[in-house]
RNA sequence: GGCCCGGUGGUCAAAGGGUUAAGACACCGCCCUUUCACGGCGGUAGUACGAGUUCGAAUCUCGUCCGGGUCACCA
């Protein structure tokens, strides 16, 4: 095992969303290979269960793997040599080893019906607890068989002693065999149970490292079992702490729906980036050795290592999510901060807004505005259209009191004032001269002589051209992306109004 | 409830016998400032509890408490 590739899966099954739990754990499985030399990380869709099939889900993990970045060596619509990479299409593949399981008794058919929900009858009748069909004779099995009544084949675990198991994260485990239920291996519809597929895919496509969340911690000796009973070699085995949410009544469980979103979709459709989310569920449950928290997909590969990862279980923080989103929008060259934020921006600009220049490289000036006001400020993407809002929709009416704002020093009166000479100045200002630049030394200049603090002159201006308190820029970058002639009919309309008020 | 695992500020977490117990997010204050932000500086807040081992314990052991996971013909 030492001298061989390190090979690790990611197994999902498909349904229909990807949970970021899940989604960390193939991280997890795609770090350990890829840090280690010439490993290989797999993907293997496990979609035994006929009742729970959802349309276009596998297509759905593919294309959320891709978005996240984390390439597989080997899977279903990759290819590779020890496939089909899909459950469902190697089914003739267990059932022989449920039989050679059975020879070798460490397996049994079971005839017992499915035990029906919360029946107390058949709680009593059919429970698999009795374990009854474990010690059928031949006779009684040849003549259940030929009967035709659908049977499962369970796993003959040993009724005493105890199973060790040695974990990479949590340790040693020891787990009584008598704590160890006669799992089924094969349902009665002949498809495979999690349980054992898991187990015969992970032997034949050579897994070496087994990287899955600590809910499997308690099943892994039934596993260990199976591994014993064909005498093949245990894998290692990573189990990770799992991703817990916290509800508004402050109660900790598993992270589900009413944490609000649990799956990578969910996520990207409030506004979070691709590799905010990578970088942030790489954090949850483990610690690079230094302060770096800022890991691009290539750097984690880097410095990504197994004795890291934590065992306890973490919670789903969205105040710090929002916080590397920041950050990587922060971060973004001008001109990829427009790209990614185009789609959000056509909600609130008309179509021939120009968001490059004709060489369609350089930002115009109006993109330079944007992303002058919206850099230091924008969490999430779907922020965009409520932010710029005021943009798009001349105020119809104003809230007096707006124009009152004691730190600088302005009140009606002095907004009409101010609006006056105000309007004035930028209506002499010449077109070719309508830079943001321009526009604010224009009024710098216009406060400095009339000896006042430029915030009483450009709070009512503000104010009049967009009739909310707060507004991400200024009144010279507002005025800039507005345009002259509609400042101006702002502008005026707010002083109309100022002055019928008095 | 049985079994398994975990427990460092509100959250993510470093420290694996010796540090004034890092850092980040969040929160609070001050500065900057044409609003809100950004930025800069500073602050509040933590080893669940009790024994034991040791010169010395967040770190090792035991007990208690708390939290989570698991007990399907789901994966």
């Amino acid at each position: 095992m030492k001298n061989d590739v390190v090979r690790t899966r990611f197994a999902p099954s498909p349904t229909g969303f990807m949970h970021i739990g899940n989604l960390r754990t193939a991280l997890y499985a795609f770090l350990i290979a890829k840090s280690s030399k010439n490993g290989k990380f797999i993907l293997r869709i496990e979609d035994t269960d006929q009742n729970r099939k959802v349309e276009g889900a596998v297509d759905l993990i593919f294309k959320t793997l891709k978005k996240a970045g984390i390439n597989y060596d080997e899977g279903p619509d990759v290819g590779g040599n020890f496939g089909p990479y899909i459950q469902s299409m190697r089914l003739e593949k267990y059932f022989p080893y449920a039989l050679e399981l059975i020879k070798k008794n460490k397996a049994y058919y079971c005839f017992c019906e499915q035990k029906k929900e919360s029946s107390a009858e058949t709680e009593v009748v059919f429970s698999n607890y009795n374990r009854r069909c474990r010690n059928l004779s031949k006779e009684q099995i040849k003549n259940l068989l030929s009967s035709k009544i659908p049977y499962c084949i369970r796993q003959k675990m040993p009724l005493s002693g105890s199973t060790t198991f040695d974990d990479v994260v949590f340790g040693t485990i020891c787990v009584d065999n008598k704590e160890l239920e006669d799992q089924i291996l094969i349902k009665s519809d002949g498809y495979p149970t999690y349980n054992f597929a898991n187990v015969i895919d992970d032997h034949e496509m050579k897994i070496t490292h087994v990287v899955r969340g600590s809910e499997y911690l308690t099943s892994t000796p039934k596993y260990n079992l199976l591994y014993e009973f064909f005498e093949w070699e245990i894998p290692i085995y990573i189990h990770t702490g799992l991703i817990l949410g916290k509800n508004k009544d402050g109660i900790i469980s598993k992270l589900s729906k009413r944490h609000g979103a649990t799956s990578f979709e969910d996520l990207e459709s409030l506004g979070y980036l691709p590799e905010v989310i990578v970088n942030y569920i790489a954090l949850l449950g483990w610690c690079p050795g230094n302060n770096c928290e800022i890991f691009s997909l290539k750097q984690l590969i880097d410095v990504f290592s197994i004795g890291n990862l934590n065992r306890s279980p973490s919670i789903f923080d969205y105040d710090k999510l929002n916080w590397f989103n920041f950050e990587y929008l922060k971060n973004k060259s001008d001109e990829d901060f427009i790209k990614t934020c185009i789609s959000q921006f056509k909600k609130v600009f008309p179509e021939n807004f120009e968001y490059f220049k004709k060489d369609k490289k350089t930002l115009s000036q109006n993109s330079e505005i944007l992303v002058k006001i919206l850099k230091p400020r924008l969490i999430t993407l779907v922020q965009i259209p409520k932010i710029l809002n005021f943009l798009k929709f001349a105020p119809e009416e104003y809230d007096i009191s707006l124009f009152e704002n004691k730190k600088s020093k302005s009140n009606i009166n002095s907004s009409i004032e101010m609006l006056t000479i105000a309007i004035d100045e930028i209506e002499n200002l010449q077109m070719n001269d309508w830079s943001l630049e321009n526009i604010k030394n224009c009024l710098i200049n216009l406060a400095k002589k009339l000896e006042i603090k430029n915030g009483t002159l450009m709070w009512p201006i503000r104010i009049s051209l967009s009739a909310v308190e707060v507004t991400p820029g200024g009144a010279p970058e507002i005025i800039t992306l507005l345009g002259k002639d509609e400042s101006l009919k702002r502008m005026k309309n707010a002083l109309d109004v100022l002055k019928n008020k008095v």
